[in-house]
DNA sequence: AGCACGCCGACT
DNA sequence: GTCGGCGTGCTC
């Protein structure tokens, strides 16, 4: 008995489920999970069937209903699990059911000749490591059969209906303390018992190097589902993973969506990294979704890092989370000697500390890591005299010279210009840039050592595929001393002849208007500082600032983790902030300045009268980047103690905001934004 | 999101 | 007289 009708959803705006018949070229093909080709108006678009039924619903009469032009998959790709995981994605980040699912499955239509892990069965290591006490304490607490925790009610409102909490544990333990063995000994458990594993790891870099360890310790039964990869060879690996081919799955935040067959355990690396929460809609949060498909699944989740969330190290004070200290390094390096210096009255962007120590390094045939906290962020056009700064016409940021190009650009919308001679202002000849940008950094560090070899890593230098890739490898192999990068290099990459690291500037972030800019800087000098003397016990850190007394930099400095919590947790708790509290964020954007503030204002009249008693409003505001390619950004925050209020409030808010919008103005929601800007 | 329909200003 | 602006509304 075929069904004749099917509901289908479209990554389109429109919220509605759309009722779909067969006919003679569609019938036996059509069933739940599978997309299909369809006409929708004037178009015929790919949507996705989400259930069958006997005839059409009551109240569309069946002259509209529309049959299927084509079934595009032989087999179907999601499941009534994967639906539920979607229909929870969609009411959590307040996407439509289409959206939800077209975020979550590959795009890729053919299957092509699976390449990832064809690695003879000989080749996969089966190095023994003895582990140490710390890591069998942690490993046998993870895969314990009964995992017996208090399990107090989600508060994470999965909606509806209200689920257990997984059980969750938290690797914490500084660089080369040996998380990686744990996370792959903990998978094995898992694969022995036949379950699936899912391995969170942050974008860039680290993808291809966890991707590799794993698909040499399991072999073809490991794959990977980068975004590098082409929608067709996606899609061919979701297509294994559906089969059961595959049971280990490692990749970037859109990886815990993967179809594991039987998951036992996800694993989020670096579960402080930024990378985990989407920046485009739908805004989800890879650890948002993992514990919500933990405890759909029955599954455990695992994170781990050397700087935690504070939201994961509030859950870990109150158990909710089991911590598993690592506090030693197995290689025997010693904790890293940390000094900050101070950089005010320096002419020039490096200090004689950090000259000397730099010198020394390269004396001991030893290598540099020379660390910049963000892209040429204080690198900016002013004038001295009258105080005028060159800003993107498009955006409301300083923009940042380039000398190889001798552009200024803006980082936000691309825009660049040739900087002028002369203060456009007052004509002052002394305008010009101050700041420190990797340019400029590269070349005092190459005029101070002429002698050394000396290799920029960033998104400029390193456009062409590959090549961050191959800059990180002749790094590792010693072919050059200084390696000088923006984030990249702070994140988990093991290089073993380095000696030193230098912060450049540590404070640039901290001035920055978002309540977590603090917690980032922290966190961005312990993990580099994590980097220097993985494998030697003389590492060097050394941490140049204008603000030596700040206490973020203090206890970084101290890798003071706890103490650092403690005060920044306190801080948070007195403001109102997560992860004492829950955020929604309301952004509206719009080419006219007068329409964005005639928005926000009636926006703000819709909220004011809904929001629940306890809830409050922060805003209307102008966001802190105001224009970002000339579009006027304005912001709404709501926020309360538990998200479960926040929710019902904002579906009123956008019921009513629906009603008599206006078309040009844009307005975005971000539950639990991490960024404010 | 597309895409069409519909109702008011300056053009061959 | 119509070409075309973009405001409004719908898509099984």
């Amino acid at each position: 008995m075929d069904m004749e009708f099917f509901d289908i959803v479209f990554d389109v705006p429109a919220p509605q489920i759309f009722t779909y018949r067969v006919n003679s070229a569609t019938k036996g093909e059509a069933g739940v999970g599978k997309r299909v080709l369809a006409p929708f108006g004037r178009q015929e678009l790919i949507g996705y069937i989400i259930a069958g039924r006997e005839q059409a619903p009551s109240g569309l009469d069946a002259g509209r209903v529309k049959s299927i032009r084509r079934v595009v998959d032989d087999a179907p790709i999601f499941d009534s699990q994967t639906i539920a995981l979607a229909q929870w994605l969609s009411a959590f980040y307040f996407c439509n059911l289409g959206e939800a699912l077209a975020t979550m499955i590959p795009s890729g239509r053919r299957a092509v000749a699976s390449r990832s892990f064809t690695i003879n069965d000989d080749e996969i290591s089966n190095i023994a490591l003895e582990l140490s006490d710390e890591q069998k304490y942690a490993l046998e607490a993870i895969i314990a059969p009964q995992a017996s925790l208090p399990r107090p009610p989600l508060s994470l409102n999965v909606t509806p209906p209200s689920l257990a909490l997984p059980p969750m544990f938290y690797l914490y333990g500084i660089t080369g303390s040996g998380k990686t063995e744990v996370f792959l000994r903990a998978a094995q458990t898992m694969l022995d018992a036949g379950k699936s594993v899912i391995y969170l790891v942050p974008e860039i870099a680290l993808t291809h190097q966890t991707a590799e360890a794993i698909g040499k310790r399991f072999g073809a039964v490991a794959t990977t589902l980068h975004s590098g990869m082409t929608p067709s060879a996606r899609f061919t690996e979701w297509t294994r993973i559906i089969r059961g081919e595959v049971r280990i799955i490692v990749g970037p935040r859109s990886a815990v969506f993967a179809p594991a067959r039987d998951l036992g355990l996800i694993i989020i690396d670096e579960e402080h990294d930024g990378s985990y929460k989407s920046g485009s809609a739908p805004r989800y949060h890879a650890r948002q979704v993992a514990m919500r498909r933990c405890s759909a699944e029955g599954a455990r989740l695992l994170m781990g890092s050397a700087t935690p969330s504070l939201e994961a190290w509030k859950l870990m004070g109150d158990k909710v989370i089991t911590r598993l200290d690592l506090t030693r390094r197995l290689s025997g390096g010693n904790l890293p000697e940390i000094r900050s210096v101070n950089l005010t009255h320096v002419d020039g962007c490096l200090t004689k500390e950090l000259k000397e120590e730099i010198r020394k390094t390269a004396r001991m045939g030893r290598q540099t890591i020379l660390f910049l906290n963000r892209r040429g962020f204080a690198y900016f056009y002013h004038c001295p005299v009258c105080g005028y700064e060159l800003t993107c016409k498009n955006c409301s940021v300083s923009l940042t010279w380039h000398r190889e190009r001798n552009q200024a650009l803006c980082h936000y919308c691309g825009h660049h210009e040739t900087p002028p001679l002369a203060c456009p202002e007052c004509g002052s000849l002394t305008a010009g840039y101050a700041g420190f940008g990797t340019e400029m950094i590269e070349d005092e560090v190459r005029r101070a050592f002429p002698d050394l070899r000396i290799r920029r890593a960033d998104t400029d230098s390193t456009r062409g595929k590959g090549s961050l890739q191959e800059t990180l490898e002749l790094f590792k192999a010693g072919c050059f001393d200084i390696l000088l990068g923006t984030q990249m290099v702070a994140k988990g990459l093991n290089f073993p002849g380095v000696r030193l690291v230098g912060v450049v500037l540590a404070d640039s972030g901290l001035h920055l208007p978002d309540f977590r800019a603090v917690e980032r800087v922290f966190s961005l000098i312990v993990q580099v500082a994590g980097r220097s003397g993985r494998y030697f016990p003389d590492g060097k850190v050394i941490v140049q600032t204008y603000r030596p007394n700040d206490p973020s930099i203090v206890s970084a400095c101290a890798l003071d983790v706890a103490g650092f919590f403690k005060a920044e947790l306190a801080q948070r708790e007195i403001l109102g902030f997560p992860p004492y509290t829950r955020l929604i964020r309301f952004t509206i954007r719009c080419k006219d300045e007068q329409r964005a503030n005639a928005a926000i204002g009636r926006l703000a009249s819709i909220i004011a009268p809904v929001l629940p008693s306890g809830a409050d409003m922060l805003g209307p505001a102008e966001c802190p980047i105001s224009v970002i390619a000339q579009n006027h950004r304005r912001q709404i925050l709501i926020r309360d103690k538990s998200m479960g209020m926040l929710h019902g409030a904002t579906r009123a808010i956008l019921a009513a905001y629906e009603r008599g919008k206006d078309s040009r103005v844009y307005l975005e929601v971000d539950v639990d934004p991490v960024s404010l800007l």
